[in-house]
RNA sequence: CGGGGUGUGGCUCAGUUUGGUAGAGCACUUGGUUUGGGACCAAGGGGCCGCAGGUUCGAAUCCUGUCACCCCGACCA
């Protein structure tokens, strides 16, 4: 560890988190630096990690009717204009193209920061009758946002996510269609990703910019900050209104559509990396890991080592993603470099074992090191991979679970906040002047008011002392 | 946008205070020996010292300007 080596490796999350973070992200290979500030590279490794995580919500969004489209890169500025709170919530953070083909552009046109407007544009167009209704599409694409400050994977000026824009005949259907996606993306985060989220509301300080209500999924890092890594939002019928869409009811007579939408972006990227790993590197969970079981053959170049190892990879491991490492590097090195991209098992075999009919398996999660014979593997490995992801869920939980305290009274809040890394269970009065003394006082924000778990401590405001009307979660956040 | 930091082979940096022939480790190439926790030996290739001016016989080093990136804040997913 004292070598100029290690030192030169991962900074320890204790003593510097944020430094850990960037040293992952570097050494895991996971994305690079361009020569754009903000623009980020997704490497192999990082794009894989994308990859996985759209095939398998794509699928989760088809299961409940979401049908996919492509939407245009660009919004001309009238268009943005249409809605009053959103282009006030978004203009400031724009990029706007002047020239095309070496002319001026009569009408300036923004890089899409969000396509709410360009998804009223064209609904406006097909939306005619309640039989056009409900309309449930989605798209994969990119967006940007001219950040001041920026973070791989976290806050890039250019990020990936999928965003779900859909149209409904009442307010009722698009309440249950925000709601659904909000619990599509709990699900996918618990199951699929390993991490615990909160569910619940964001207050109006908080909320998208044009919504009657965002709901959010929370979730909490190693250090006790907080992420917001899903938000759905529904938009009652204002829109609508601005865009004039409109279609004829069951009634015969006109109605304004009522609207939601839904987004997740490569920032869950970072919370993978945050909830999970450790000191060694990433640690990725099993389900959408691009490498399950790395195998490192100790003396390949030994008669039939490589033969057992390939047979692994293909005959008893066949289905699962595997990757026989035969580069000429030191098992030393394999070992370290397979921790570092935190592939969920390493599978050791060398001549020792192969004598014994055996080999060797670690978990990444646990570095628990275990010997099973060759002929049990079939069975064995599917079922590790299973018990790795839900351990690595149960102990997300227990840190989530643990570091959410409760505070009476404001001296108790400003102290746990400052001293106690996690969320802080708190009760409000609905002001904001509330939310901006207590960022003020303590720079944590209001995360979200909680759907479950929410019975009042208390009949005061923690930071007023009026009457209650929510009980809230607070918290530092990325 | 405020505060801090850094720009020197692909990477991490030394050299700048006190101007005088551009260095180290890692990585890379070749050959050999190795292989159960980041192997070793030998030989090799690779740099307008971010950019532009200035001072000087002479600038990586001093001066002025400029650009970029990173970190920490305020705003956001």
């Amino acid at each position: 560890m004292k070598d100029k080596k290690m030192v030169e490796s991962i900074t320890s999350m204790d003593e510097d988190f944020a430094q850990w973070y960037t040293d992952v992200v570097k050494k895991a290979e996971l994305m690079d630096y361009s020569s754009v500030k903000g623009c980020m590279i997704f490497l192999p490794a990082g794009y894989a990690l994308w990859e996985n995580i759209q095939s398998i919500l794509d699928k989760r969004f088809k299961e409940t009717g979401v049908e996919n489209v492509y939407m245009p890169l660009f919004i001309p500025e009238s268009l943005l204009q249409k809605e009053k709170d959103h282009v006030e919530g978004f203009a400031p953070e724009v990029a706007w193209v002047t020239e095309g083909g070496g002319e001026k552009l009569e009408e300036r046109m923004c890089v899409r920061p969000t396509s709410e407007t360009l998804f009223c544009d064209l609904y406006k167009n097909i939306i005619h009758s309640y039989r056009d209704l409900p309309k449930i599409f989605n798209q994969w694409c990119s967006v940007v946002r001219w950040e001041k400050t920026t973070r791989p994977f976290l806050r890039s000026r250019e990020f990936l996510w999928q965003e779900g824009h859909t149209m409904h005949e009442t307010l009722e259907d698009a309440e249950d269609r925000t709601v659904q996606m909000l619990n599509v993306y709990a699900d996918f985060l618990k199951e699929d990703l390993a991490i615990p989220t909160i569910k619940g509301r964001k207050t109006d300080k908080e909320k998208f910019a044009g919504a009657i209500a965002t709901y959010t999924i929370e979730a909490m890092m190693h250090d006790g900050k907080a992420l917001q890594s899903g938000t759905s939002h529904n938009f009652g019928d204002g829109f609508a209104k601005a865009f004039g869409i409109e279609y004829t009811g069951r009634d015969n007579k006109l109605h304004n559509p009522f609207q939601t939408s839904w987004g997740l972006s490569t920032r869950l990227i970072g919370a993978l990396i945050m909830v999970h790993g450790d000191d060694r590197g990433l640690v990725l969970p099993p389900h959408i890991a691009p490498t399950q079981v790395d195998v490192v053959p100790i003396q390949q170049q030994k008669e039939g080592v490589l033969d057992i190892c390939h047979k692994v990879e293909k005959e008893y491991l066949s289905g699962l993603r595997v990757k026989v490492d035969d580069s000429e590097r030191s098992p030393g090195f394999k070992f370290a470099e397979q921790e570092m991209r935190g592939f969920p098992i390493r599978i050791e075999i060398g001549p020792r074992d192969i004598e014994n009919g055996e080999c060797i398996v670690v978990r990444r999660d646990s570095l628990e090191k275990i010997t099973v014979k060759l002929s049990e593997l079939k069975e064995y490995i599917p079922s590790l991979l299973e018990t790795i992801q839900n351990d690595m869920y149960e102990r997300a939980r227990d840190h989530l679970d643990h570091s959410i305290y409760e505070a009476k009274d404001y001296e108790e809040f400003k102290h746990l906040i400052d001293e106690k890394p996690g969320f802080v269970r708190a009760m409000w009065c609905g002001d904001v002047e509330c939310e901006d003394q207590i960022k003020a006082d303590t720079t944590a924000t209001s995360r979200c008011m909680p759907f479950e778990g929410n019975e009042p401590i208390s009949d005061k405001c923690i930071c007023c002392g009026k009457a209650a009307k929510h009980l809230v979660i607070w918290g530092k956040a990325y």
